[in-house]
DNA sequence: GCAATATGACACTAAATGGTTTCATATACA
DNA sequence: TGTATATGAAACCATTTAGTGTCATATTGC
């Protein structure tokens, strides 16, 4: 059902699908850089965006799905903010993902020069 | 037209959206995976998921197009390869997008401790 | 030349995405 | 109380995505 997983770290597929395509999004990477600089409220993360406020609504919404950002909610004002363990997590398994792949090639690469010393 | 782009490190936001678009998806993931293996054929790359080859074809499409493959034509054997160039690209600009979130939160992290600390 | 193989191209469908506009709701404040 | 503000919800639309099946094309090998 799952052939060529990648053993060890186990993050969820469903997961990585939400933040990966929560990413694939510049609007959405634009917001999360905004959102490093601190918390904002919905109004103020829409403002500099030649977008309707409700677009940048559903944007956000994505990115809350994907647990990249929190939302509470002060009165009238909804309140976003990065989700740093969020991020970590996502790094970490983005390193354990690259590490994998750069193993397995460095084998390869390996591989054929011991390919060609030997033909030399 | 681009606020809140984090300054440095430039890496088109076309190229991002594509690259991550392209990871944003558990059957191309595989297929990387497989290919971080070795190179394989089209139909190497099919034959273990449960799917059409045209479909398995339309995801190398997108690979491609990310260049996250490459694909070399040989004979009627279309022969699909990792490229870990772009893999390496890819790592950087995450490890700077990271590093650049993290140290707008380690400062707001700082700047929430000294007011606790003030009114302590 | 002919049959089998590896693959892409094309046309189609269903569902998701990224937008829009309009309306509803809750809160703040004069 | 009444009005302006902050926001979500719903309905809608165009485009893209992720599949499918069928057919065309080029290559290999007898």
């Amino acid at each position: 059902m799952q052939p060529f997983t990648h053993g060890g770290r186990r993050f969820d597929d469903d997961r990585l699908d939400a933040v990966l395509h929560a990413l694939a999004h510049r609007t959405r990477r634009m917001l999360l850089n905004r959102l490093a600089a601190g918390p904002a409220m919905v109004g103020e993360l829409a403002e500099p965006i030649d977008m309707t406020r409700v677009a940048v609504s559903k944007h956000l919404r994505v990115l809350e799905n994907a647990r990249l950002i929190s939302r509470t909610i002060d009165g009238r004002v909804h309140r976003c903010a990065l989700r740093p363990e969020v991020l970590q997590e996502v790094e970490r398994w983005l390193a354990g993902y690259r590490e994998f792949w750069t193993e397995k090639l460095n084998a390869l690469a390996r591989f054929a020069e011991d390919g060609n010393r030997n033909k030399a």
